[in-house]
DNA sequence: CCTACCGATCGGTAGG
DNA sequence: CCTACCGATCGGTAGG
């Protein structure tokens, strides 16, 4: 044991470290976050883990791109290919509501998390996670006014306040995951969704 | 300088830990609370904070009583005096979406935020939390039964569903007003708690 | 990637 | 309510 092992290996552990940083990150918070338990989760010492990422928020920092990573693949890839409009709008959301009910990470949706974590800090990390909320916001609020000009929703309707309607349920969806006895957790945040977005009846009732 | 005062004044030094170890716990988090820190910004020693308090956990607990009170005191005193049924149910609506707006502690609602922290941990905390949690949501789902019990709500309207949503909404607005450029977001919220409620339009027409 | 170490700070206690 | 202290742990560095 000791000393360096190859390039591969490295990479190996750079990845098994970030993997277990997100996760606990995802429970006890991104602050909460210590090199040394990190270190002896993942069997390493604590110089070890930190040669990797230099200082403590450079790892944060890359965890919180590792959860994007996850939030992007979970989230939106599966509504990708769906018709641009509220068709795909409709698939983000069904994927949304079931990453909320069953997240990636044990503590829940990372994102939602440290967002609740850093709104109120500055930082390089309340930054980086700014970047990736308003990223997003923007990809909603596009595919909303998309089937609008399509003519799938009501010309009246509001993009962004839509699209902020999505964001804090899908957010605040989160603690009643574990906080509140609440068994189905994603067919209320969804159904709570539909409702926002204002999609006709016939759409709506589909199975 | 030294020594024990009276008791009046051991009231007022112990009201002033817990006012400040508040608003920092709504910033930086129950667990980011650290005795030390807050000793020095009430200018004690840490042992006279501790004493007022014995471990940790015990002000993390009063500090959590303290901003239930406060969220009591902003959220549902003002309503309290409307009509019971929708009238109540909207008060409560504006006063939270105004809340969630211009909070009384710096770092935002301190529920919202505490739920965050604790939802998937456990301890006297979470539990106290959830506690506290449960009681504003049977409040909120009993004012929805009296406002469909008197027509004011068409009767296929699910309380519980409406409750979800509404402190769904509530909790996951916070992070919008420091993470997002979002100007106004007690009447976005405010409009999405209309909206699932499903108001008659009569009434959301009003001034 | 390790051992060995740094100064600072953590929650908490003893004793007055 | 203070001073003085406890062992443990923090993020990070030196040197190999």
């Amino acid at each position: 044991m000791g000393g360096r092992r190859s390039d591969a290996d490295a990479r190996d552990s750079r990845a098994a470290i970030l993997r277990r940083a997100t996760d606990v990150a995802s429970a006890e918070g991104l602050e909460g976050l210590t090199i040394g338990r990190l270190a002896s989760d993942v069997g390493m010492s604590k110089a070890g883990v930190l040669g990797h990422f230099g200082t403590k928020e450079r790892l944060q920092l890359e965890a919180l791109d590792y959860a994007a990573e996850v939030f992007v693949e979970r989230v939106w890839r599966p509504a990708e290919h769906a018709q641009p409009g509220l068709g795909r709008l409709l698939a983000i959301c069904e994927a949304w509501a079931d990453y909320v009910q069953n997240p990636s990470f044990s503590g829940g949706c990372f994102i939602a998390a440290a967002s609740f974590e850093y709104d109120s800090r500055d930082g390089n990390v309340h930054d980086a996670l700014r970047t990736v909320v308003r990223r997003w916001r923007r990809k909603l609020v596009r595919e909303i006014e998309t089937a609008v000009e399509a003519g799938e929703l009501p010309s009246e309707s509001d993009p962004d306040q839509i699209a902020f309607t999505l964001e804090s349920l899908a957010a605040g969806t989160s603690p009643a995951r574990y906080l509140q006895e609440d068994k189905d957790v994603a067919a209320r945040c969804l159904r709570a969704m539909r409702l926002a977005i204002g999609v006709p009846a016939a759409v709506a009732e589909r199975p």
